[in-house]
DNA sequence: CCTTCGAACTGTACGGTGTCCAATTTAACT
DNA sequence: AGTTAAATTGGACACCGTACAGTTCGAAGG
């Protein structure tokens, strides 16, 4: 039983493990520790140091990675750009409430910097320029749609007392998006919309 | 110079002094210490157990402090309902970007569960029922402003990069918050309206 | 006035956190 | 083969929240 590992044998981590075993311990506890991280690889806690520069970095890591389970439906020319974003920050809803745990890590980061959010971002952008909505106003309204949805779920992931049911929390985001869409598509710019055609 | 107070002598603190030195050291460093705030009262850590239970409590305290500062305007018969909501979630917004340092704490908390929280919900919904606005719908109304106050509030109280001007934000944050006053007044409840009086 | 008692406060300490440093070993490259 | 960069470890540091058991004070009751 060779069970400890001496100074300098390999234990065969990457990025990748790292960054599944700190997805499985933030699931099981609700938050991550370095310490639990490398328990759950059966290493020594500094060796994290060696794939992940910060703690923040593994957190980042973690945030990315689920969002990459967010559907993002491509330009549909012919189709309603409405729907489209709605699909889109629907997906988006849903994914963050199927993590709930890591709902507040999202909150203080803000959102996550990481690859996968930029190409949200960037689908979304498209999806609002299909619907006549470009430069700045597209980027306000893009700002407005995340900061809505990820605060929805936020409070929704909150273990507090729960006497609404999911199903009508999902209505609830529904209904507010649905609101925020209809601002967004319909009374933009009220001064100068000429070519929005429709 | 009797510098150090031995076991016993007091310091004349009292919760209320407490909570000053933690509103101070979180708007210096951007977060509360137990230590550093016994430290700001020449005070051992463990003496501020005598005035509040956890550091969880302390927080609570000095959100709800801050909650303090946000102007509720009361009942107007014959105002526009419209209009006392949205000045009421304009205020929390610039309450809220006057202390951008405790944004994280006041989302990780989800919003304040103290007395001054408690209040403001209840004066919002005594606008929405003055828009014709009860019961869950007034609930799902309030929770759909509140989430979207504090998401935006916390974004734009980010220290990442700052391209946009605080005025800007200010009107992005102005325009969605408009629309979602718009749909909540316009288009709520549209399949069983019976009973909704007005 | 004296006694009593609860509350304020301190010293100390425990278990936990993120992270740095110097060693050690391994795998890959020349 | 020898050299080198990377992976990993033990150990340590500084900090965190907070529990425990004492000390001392201020006020209340006789």
């Amino acid at each position: 039983m060779q069970g400890t590992r001496g100074p300098g044998r390999r234990a065969g981590l990457s990025r990748d493990r790292v960054l599944d075993a700190a997805t499985d311990v933030i699931a099981e506890h609700g938050a991550v520790t370095m310490r639990a991280v490398a328990q759950r690889l059966g290493v020594a806690p500094n060796t994290l140091y060696s794939h992940v520069a910060d703690k923040t970095e593994l957190v980042d890591g973690v945030l990315d990675r689920v969002l990459a389970q967010v559907e993002a439906p491509g330009p549909d020319p012919g189709g309603d750009p409405g729907d489209a974003i709605h699909r889109l920050m629907t997906s988006t809803h849903d994914v963050l409430l199927r993590h709930p745990q890591l709902l507040p890590a999202f909150l203080t980061r803000q959102g996550a910097r990481g690859e996968n959010a930029h190409r949200l971002g960037a689908v979304m952008l498209e999806h609002l320029a299909a619907a006549g909505i470009t430069g700045d106003a597209a980027r306000e309204a893009l700002r407005v749609l995340i900061v809505y949805t990820i605060g929805f779920a936020a409070f929704d992931g909150a273990p507090e007392e729960r006497p609404v049911p999911g199903s009508e929390l999902r209505d609830n985001f529904d209904r507010g998006l649905r609101w925020l869409i209809a601002g967004i598509t319909a009374g933009e710019a009220p001064d100068r919309r000429s070519e929005s055609l429709r």
